[in-house]
Parts: structure tokens; C-alpha cells; sequence
DNA sequence: GGAAATCTAAAT
DNA sequence: TTTAGATTTCCC
């Protein structure tokens, strides 16, 4: 057995680990985040020990045997070490990128003259405390059985599940005041576009200055002033974005993840980690428990509820009188029969009308995110999706159709395979479109239009936020910025002008976004005084993502949504490992593709690939993509192939000039 | 971080 | 050609 350990001697050249033999007598002892002292040079040193495992790709003649180890120290450094173990292992990359997301280090100030750490809160004052707000029953559960799962000295992993309203933050807090009362620290992550003041100050009005919050508009040392307070123990919460998952507290006692389906929360560039696995890893090492809130779980999480590795608990009732708004569903391909060709049915029409002659507000949502390609049916509402996996195909410049996850090519025939209508195409709606469709139908209407154009600036998102909620406009119109969180209490008509958007995208999770979204879309009408509506558009009403969104009915959802994942076997029923091979040079991708794939084969010979496929989008900025696409239940082995893979590449003859990026899908 | 190896150039 | 001094390279 092997052990990589991280030498604690604070030089840039050994940032870096070494490989050490452990000793029969120390197996077991030596385990991820222990601390052991080693022979290095002519010298003995201390370090933790990242990883165990029984193979290196050293040279045996040069390894030498760890001399002693400490029992593991949760609060020590070598939790963190052990979290960058995990991080690497599962996701890949190299091993320095895995160290510094677990230990982001500034750079390191040249006067190093040493400054008070200053909390960003400083100079505000503290906000009025919130009155002690009575729990409901349902809270009053969910709080005690929390607290008797800590009394009897078990670190869980829950899943909060309580609808937008139900009163999950006052959950959270009490949580905290639990683990605080056990002398424990906490971190809440929150996603970076909540992660506003106001709801930061719900924390801040209860825990005062033993809060501190991280957020990606500070400086690199700004958040290294607050890390540097939190491993000093001067601070017992940290609330902040996925980044905040490594604050360094000595004494961790909770982790909440907020929001917990969001992907925001999933890293984007190498190591591409899951930020709920992550926190559920951390909460294990440093025996801490993890509480995953959402209102809308992610298929993954509900899952792992069901199966009991997480503890479920439930928030059904609203805490104040809102009512949820009335939701109805428009079939806009009986509006193409009636002659109606505008993107408005005659239903969000009228609507409109009503709410403009009302003086109430209206706000129109488009989901163009990620829709490129798809080809659908305007008479039929069908999507062309591949045979062999049920995802929609994408239509390439060459006139193909090609399905991203299994590379099945099949030609075009501006024909729908259904119905034979040749009503069919690629999906072009846009923001500006509807805008100029809006002020063309209802003359003298003020619009504001939200999306990745009109927000380049850096003030003009809050700008165009705070002109709605001040009443200067009577529509606004947005993509899906305008959905999450925000409280304009004047708005008692959302639109969503295209609920299939998201549906029709090549990813086996889009009917679970379509379901986020459109409850969240939905949850925007009636906050105000008067009750809200919504109009659902789509060319599929029958769809089970939409009509379970319709009703605000979670189960119904998952339970048909775990039936197709489970018969295809996408997570979390089976695992799925996506490498991305990118290049200039589009034959050295296949070539590179071809050669990864021989060698993962070669060393696990009944694993699943499938590719290497274009990707579904085939270039970008110059760069071809192609992609491996490995399925199996045990994401263990796919972590192997993916070693496999990483191996190869180092160490063989593998084909030069392109990159290789893996991504848990 | 520190020892050992390698490089550089001025002094024999 | 020698050698002190400076710089670079390894340590698992």
C-alpha cells in the first residue's frame, strides 16, 4: 500500500506531493488526512497523508516507508488534505487544481505587513433582531429531530424538502444555534445570485459578529482575510457560494447547502467537482452533518432520501397566507390550428390586456438556454430524439442529426418523422423578439427586457431589477435570470412563453430543470396583495415535467422521472463519466477519442463507451469537441477508467495536441 | 528547506 | 586548468 503525502514545509517548490510506502504495521493506521512523519532527503518531516492506494506509478527502488502516523485529527489541516484526496480521485485533473480549490491561496501580500482582518459586514449596523418567530408544528419536527440526532452524537446527512415560503432559512438558523450551543462551527452555501445583503442580514441579525460571508465579487484576499478568521475560530458561520464549502474551521459542525439542486454548485472548470458530494464527503471526514435543502430536490438527492442514506424531512405548509398562484397550460399547437401564428396565445393575450388595464405587472419568461440544435415539431409537438437513448438529437451544419451520448447519425429531412409536417425546425425565439411583438400588440406599453445582452454592464442586472419593483415598466421580459428569487410583489401574470425549451435539450436531467424552472417561474406571480397567475405555453402539454409543475406536485414528478432514469439507466440508477476531448485539429479529437478508448478498454475490458461522438456543441472559439461517454452502476469503476485514461496520457504514447476534461454527468 | 549537482567565470 | 561562488535540481 501506498500513500501520497503532503509535506508540511511551506515552500512553493514542494507544493507537491510524495509517495510513501506504509509498513505492514501501519496499515489501517495510515488513512486520507492523518499526519505521519516520513524520510525526505537527508532529513525526517512531517506531512498528511492525501490518498491510500495499492498501486503507484513511481519508481519502487526510490519509494521509502512512512515512519509513523498520528490517529486521524478532524480539526487538523489533514481533513482539508483528505478532502483534496476525495476531489481528485472522483473528478479528476491534477492534483495541484484539486489543492487549490480545497486551499485557494491569494497571492501573498509582498509587505506581509500584518493587517486586522476586517469583517465585510464592518460599519454596518447590526440589524434590528429578528422577533423570536414561534415554529409551526412542522418546523418544530424538523428542528427536533435535528437536535435529538446531535444529542445522540449522529452527524446525518438530511434532506430538507419544504415548498418556496415554508420557512427553511428560520430551519437553518435554529440548526446553527444547535451546533454553536456544541461549541461547533457552521457553513451555509447559498447560490452566488441569492447570496444577496438581505438574506445574508437574516443571519447576521441572529448571530451578529460570529457571521462572516464570502462572495465572488470580493478580492482574492479579501476572502483570505475571512479564511484566515475562520481557521483562528473568530468566527463560528460562513455563508457563501459553492467556494465557501472549504472554509477552514477546526470544529465543523453543519453544513447547508441551500437550493441543493442548483448547478451552480457544480464546479465548471477542472476539477469539475459536485459541490453536494463534496459537502457530504466533508461532513463524513470531519463528522459533521450535512443538511440539503430545496423545494424542488434534485432527482440524485430525493433519491438517496427515498433509499434512506439521506434523512428526509418535510416543510408542506406555506408559513405565511400566500397562496400558490393559478397555473394553466396552453396548447400552443391548437393555437397554430385556430390560426394564431404569434408567439402570444390567446390565453397570455388576454392576460396581458387585463393586468395593463389593471395597472398590475406582468412578466414574460424565455428559456433559451442550451436549445441550439434540437429540432421540433410545430403542428405535433414532437422532438426528433435519438432510438437508442431518449434524448433529443442535434441538427450539425452538415445536415445531420447526431445524438451526443451514443454518436448515432441519421440525416435530416426537413420532414417531421411523426407526423410528416414540414412545419419543422430548430427553435428561434429570442427576448427581443417578443419585446418588439409586445410593444407592436399593446400600444404605449413600457417593456424591460432582461438577458445576457442588456446585463453585460456591471449595475445594469440591479439597475433593471429595481426599475420593475419601482413600477417603471408594466412587462418584463427575461430569460431565465428573471425566474430565481426574485420578490416584485406587483407582478400577477408570469408568462412562459416556451415550457418545452428546456425540455427538448440532449441532457437526461432537462426534464428535472424544466420542473425547477417552471415552479420557479410560476412562484413569481402573487406576492403582492393580489392572487397571481400563470400561463404555461408548450407543444407538449401532456408532458409529465410540465403538468407536475403545473400542480406543484414534486412526487408525481419524480416518480415518473426515477421510471425513465431508471429503465435508461442515468443517475443516480447508473453512473455516467463524460470525457471531453477538445482540439483545433478535429482528427487529432477522433484520434485522441480512439486512443483513450483503446486503452480504458484494454484495462477493464467489459466497461461501457460509447464515442467518440462530436459533442453537442462542436466547436467553440476554434476548439473541436469530442466526447467519451462511459456508463456503469459502480462510479468507482469509472473513476479507475478515468485513472486509466489519466495514466495513459502521462506516462504512454498518446496522441499530442488535446486537452481532456472529465465531467460526472 | 537543504544538500548535491551543475554551471560560470575569474584566477592560476 | 582549477576552483570559489552562483544557480539549478532533486528529494518520494
Amino acid at each position: 500500500m501506498y500513500a501520497q503525502v503532503y509535506l508540511k514545509i511551506g515552500v512553493t517548490k514542494l507544493d507537491r506531493p510524495f509517495t510513501y510506502r506504509i509498513p505492514d504495521e501501519l496499515i489501517g493506521a495510515v488513512v486520507p488526512g492523518c499526519e505521519v512523519r516520513v524520510p525526505f532527503a537527508s532529513r525526517k518531516l512531517r506531512g498528511f497523508v492525501i490518498s491510500v492506494d495499492d498501486k503507484t506509478g513511481i519508481d519502487q527502488s526510490s519509494i521509502k516507508d512512512i515512519i509513523s502516523a498520528k490517529p486521524f485529527d478532524p480539526g487538523s489541516d489533514g481533513a482539508l488534505f483528505a478532502l483534496a484526496g476525495f476531489v481528485h480521485e472522483r473528478y479528476g485533473g491534477t492534483l495541484g487544481q484539486a489543492l487549490s480549490t480545497v486551499f485557494p491561496q491569494a497571492a501573498k501580500a509582498k509587505g506581509r505587513k500584518e493587517k486586522p482582518l476586517k469583517n465585510p459586514f464592518e460599519g454596518l449596523d447590526l440589524p434590528e433582531k429578528e422577533p423570536v418567530i414561534e415554529l409551526n408544528p412542522e418546523q418544530k419536527r424538523v428542528i427536533d429531530t435535528f437536535s435529538a440526532d446531535r444529542d445522540k452524537g449522529k452527524s446525518l446527512v438530511y434532506l430538507l424538502k419544504g415548498v418556496t415560503g415554508s420557512g427553511k432559512t428560520i430551519c437553518y438558523i435554529r440548526m446553527i444555534e444547535k451546533v454553536i450551543s456544541e461549541g461547533k462551527q457552521a457553513i451555509v452555501l447559498i447560490p452566488e445570485i441569492a447570496l444577496t445583503l438581505q438574506n445574508i442580514m437574516r443571519f447576521y441579525s441572529c448571530f451578529g459578529e460570529k457571521v462572516s460571508a464570502i462572495n465572488s465579487r470580493m478580492t482574492p484576499a479579501m476572502r483570505r482575510d475571512q479564511f484566515i478568521r475562520a481557521r483562528r475560530g473568530e468566527i463560528s458561520v460562513m455563508i457563501g457560494p459553492r467556494s465557501a464549502l472549504f472554509t477552514p474551521f477546526g470544529k465543523l459542525g453543519l453544513i447547508i447547502v441551500d437550493e441543493e439542486h442548483e448547478t451552480s454548485y457544480n464546479s465548471e472548470n477542472p476539477p469539475k467537482y459536485h459541490g453536494v458530494d463534496v459537502a457530504v464527503e466533508r461532513g463524513r471526514i470531519e463528522n459533521a452533518s450535512v443538511v440539503l435543502g430545496s423545494a424542488s430536490p434534485s432527482v440524485a438527492s430525493y433519491y438517496h432520501a427515498k433509499k434512506g442514506d439521506y434523512k428526509l424531512l418535510s416543510l408542506e405548509k406555506r408559513a405565511n397566507s400566500a397562496s400558490m398562484p393559478r397555473v394553466s397550460i396552453v396548447d400552443m399547437r391548437q393555437e397554430l390550428k385556430n390560426g394564431n401564428r404569434s408567439m402570444l396565445s390567446q390565453a397570455l393575450f388576454d392576460g396581458i390586456k387585463e393586468r395593463l388595464s389593471r395597472h398590475e405587472q406582468t412578466m414574460l419568461f424565455i428559456n433559451r438556454r442550451g436549445v441550439a440544435g434540437t429540432v421540433s415539431c410545430r403542428e405535433c409537438g414532437q422532438v426528433i430524439k435519438c432510438s437508442h437513448c431518449d434524448v433529443p438529437m442535434s441538427l450539425h451544419k452538415d445536415g445531420y442529426l447526431y445524438c451526443h451520448y451514443c454518436g448515432n447519425r441519421i440525416p435530416f429531412r426537413g420532414e417531421c418523422p411523426s407526423c410528416h409536417s414540414r412545419l419543422i425546425g430548430t427553435m428561434r425565439a429570442g427576448t427581443e423578439r417578443i419585446e418588439s411583438e409586445i410593444i407592436r400588440s399593446f400600444p404605449g406599453v413600457r417593456t424591460l427586457r432582461m438577458d445576457a445582452d442588456t446585463t453585460k454592464s456591471r449595475d445594469s442586472y440591479s439597475h433593471i431589477l429595481k426599475a420593475f419593483k419601482d413600477r417603471k415598466a408594466d412587462v418584463l421580459i427575461g430569460t431565465q435570470m428573471i425566474v430565481k428569487g426574485h420578490d416584485f410583489p406587483g407582478v400577477t401574470l408570469m408568462g412562459i412563453l416556451a415550457a418545452d425549451l428546456s425540455l427538448n435539450v440532449a441532457d437526461y436531467r432537462a426534464s428535472e430543470r424544466t420542473y425547477d424552472l417552471l415552479l420557479q417561474a410560476c412562484g413569481r406571480s402573487g406576492r403582492g396583495e393580489n392572487p397571481g397567475e400563470a400561463i404555461i405555453q408548450t407543444y407538449q402539454p401532456d408532458n409529465y415535467a410540465i403538468e407536475a409543475a403545473s400542480r406543484g406536485d414534486y412526487t408525481a414528478f419524480y416518480e415518473k422521472e426515477a421510471a425513465f432514469r431508471s429503465m435508461m439507466d442515468y443517475p443516480p440508477f447508473g453512473h455516467m463519466l463524460s470525457v471531453l476531448i477538445t482540439s483545433y485539429d478535429e482528427d487529432r479529437c477522433r484520434q485522441m477519442g480512439d486512443y483513450l478508448k483503446a486503452e480504458i478498454l484494454a484495462s477493464d475490458k467489459g466497461i461501457f463507451i460509447s464515442g467518440p461522438a462530436p459533442s453537442s456543441i462542436t466547436r467553440i472559439k476554434d476548439q473541436y469537441r469530442y466526447e467519451l461517454l462511459l456508463k456503469d452502476a459502480s462510479i468507482s469503476r469509472l473513476c479507475q477508467a478515468r485513472k486509466t485514461a489519466d495514466r495513459a496520457v502521462l506516462f504512454n504514447r498518446a496522441p499530442k495536441g488535446a486537452d481532456i476534461w472529465y465531467d460526472f454527468t
